[in-house]
DNA sequence: CCATGATATCCCATGAATTCCCAAAAGGCG
DNA sequence: CGCCTTTTGGGAATTCATGGGATATCATGG
């Protein structure tokens, strides 16, 4: 399983192509499709990204949902939003439009990595969510590996 | 398991290279990814670090947790500050600029066994936070958890 | 069905950063 | 005291991000 780590922070050049990470473009290669799948986050004004196997993974949790379900339309909504970035031969994606707007991506973007998927963030807007969460995390006491559910301390 | 023991302090060359000491990496190499992962820590100024496998461990306990929940959102931002380091031959890894930076590392570091796993300081801001650790523990008179029933030996 | 313009894709070039490779110092051990 | 492992150093080769021009593809209107 493909696993995205740490930040980087690539140019969008005037044609609206962006670098993917050379490392992420590593875990991605594994597959038989090329390119990345992209849509917006419900929650954060961000890209939700990964490879194509982990939107049949998605599709494959959805459909353990009971169908008709409120749940099930407004995750089945997601696949709708879903697009398909194929890389050109130097590893580059180009960014649409809409995309690139919602997140508020003008001229460079920022690629996070999240574990089995990974986030597409404008720099400046990530570094302010980053600190917030960092600082919950202190609160929390997450460490390296975090502590076990049931495992208390 | 993987257990790293004692205290290694190593230069840091011009291009930011420092040997992982070879007792550590000897308990990398059964792994099949070489290198290490490593991030800064919440509460102290060094960097947290261990073999690969740490971290494939959080990303499978990442997939039990349902996604969009808040839980997984704080969980998975822990790997945006992730970084892999792989090793080259000599068993060097480079230190990025921002971390060196966090631990205030310039040149030379002090690979620190943790057991399960280790950290990177800067010597004398450790030799500091040593000295304060043994002192507190003293102090309070600590006491090392005694076996859990269940857990294997 | 063709012409036209805009868009997207490919291909090559450049500079910077990283990685490899070889080799010398330093330290440990018999 | 000499051998072996480990650390350290630097030059060469490679990879990577980025930019621009040329070519192909598509949608639109005629």
């Amino acid at each position: 399983m493909a696993i995205f780590l740490s930040t980087y922070v690539n140019k969008v050049d005037r044609k609206g192509r962006v670098s993917v990470p050379a490392s992420f473009r590593a875990q991605l290669t594994p597959q038989n499709q090329p390119g990345i799948v992209v849509f917006r986050s419900f929650k954060l004004p961000a890209l939700e990204a990964g490879g194509f196997d982990r939107m049949e993974e998605m599709s494959r949790r959805l459909e353990t949902l009971e169908q008709f379900s409120e749940e099930y339309d407004s995750f089945s909504a997601l696949f709708a939003d879903m697009q398909q970035l194929p890389c050109d031969p130097e590893g580059r994606i180009m960014l649409p439009g809409d995309l690139a707007e919602y997140a508020g991506i003008t001229d460079s973007a920022a690629f996070v990595g999240g574990g089995p998927t990974f986030q597409i963030w404008q720099p400046q807007v990530f570094a302010r969510h980053q600190a917030e969460v960092r600082a919950k995390a202190k609160e929390k006491g997450l460490t390296f590996p975090a502590r076990r559910p049931g495992e208390g301390s």
